[in-house]
DNA sequence: TAAAAGGTTGCATGATCGTGCAAGTAATGG
DNA sequence: CCATTACTTGCACGATCATGCAACCTTTTA
């Protein structure tokens, strides 16, 4: 098994599941300029879908591995787990190019 | 606009889409690992599904600029544009860096 | 204890999607 | 020409999905 099927293969394809949806897209990108943890309500209030549809997004991409939710009380903080994401995305680079550089002396190309 | 938006705005979540089926992420994989392009035949060799099927997400991996065709006769060969997606799954995480960097100055962690 | 606030979950609906089969198109070969 | 090969596309079907509303659960507050 390839260096790049093991990689993605443990990512799974919710993963990149879980980028292919705009309105995730959009809470993403809210957590993403965010300076602290947001609740469910605060990211929902930068989303243009219902509360309860950011609630069941923030929960997909938390099995996604993409963010951390930590509960205080009855309200629910939610962050952007940057370092596994990008340490994800620079794997799944490194492996497609150790496959295929781009000196072309890689197998595919 | 933040550079990590920009540059999702820019592949589109079509880009992550593709990769979010497992007989794309299967096709995705056999081009991988070809030392030459492949026709669509020899791609559906290598899969489960039925060719029209492969033939479809071939069309859809074209389309989110992951892969190239060139006709050649009546043949179709297939080749996996491996600098274009090392430099998408690099410029992501180096945006998600840039906005939360791991010594934890950025803004959102 | 009752009411309110913050989230989650059940349910229904409309849309998209993956799939296989069959028909169609284009190029090669007899 | 007609048949074959290589691929694409129309069609139908079942499954998944995104969404909003309402009901529910949990925690805080009056």
């Amino acid at each position: 098994m390839s260096e790049l099927q093991a990689i993605i293969s443990e990512l799974g394809t919710d993963f990149f599941k879980a980028l292919s949806d705009p309105s995730r897209i959009q809470v993403l990108l809210t957590l993403s300029g965010a300076r602290e943890p947001y609740t469910v309500s605060r990211v929902a209030e930068a989303c243009t879908v219902d509360l309860s549809v950011v609630s069941r997004h923030l929960s997909q991409l938390k099995r996604a591995g993409i963010v951390s939710a930590e509960k205080q009380g009855r309200e629910v903080y939610y962050r952007l787990n940057t370092e596994s994401v990008v340490k994800a995305l620079r794997q799944c680079a490194d492996a497609l190019e150790q496959c295929c550089p781009a000196t072309g002396k890689g197998p595919c190309c």
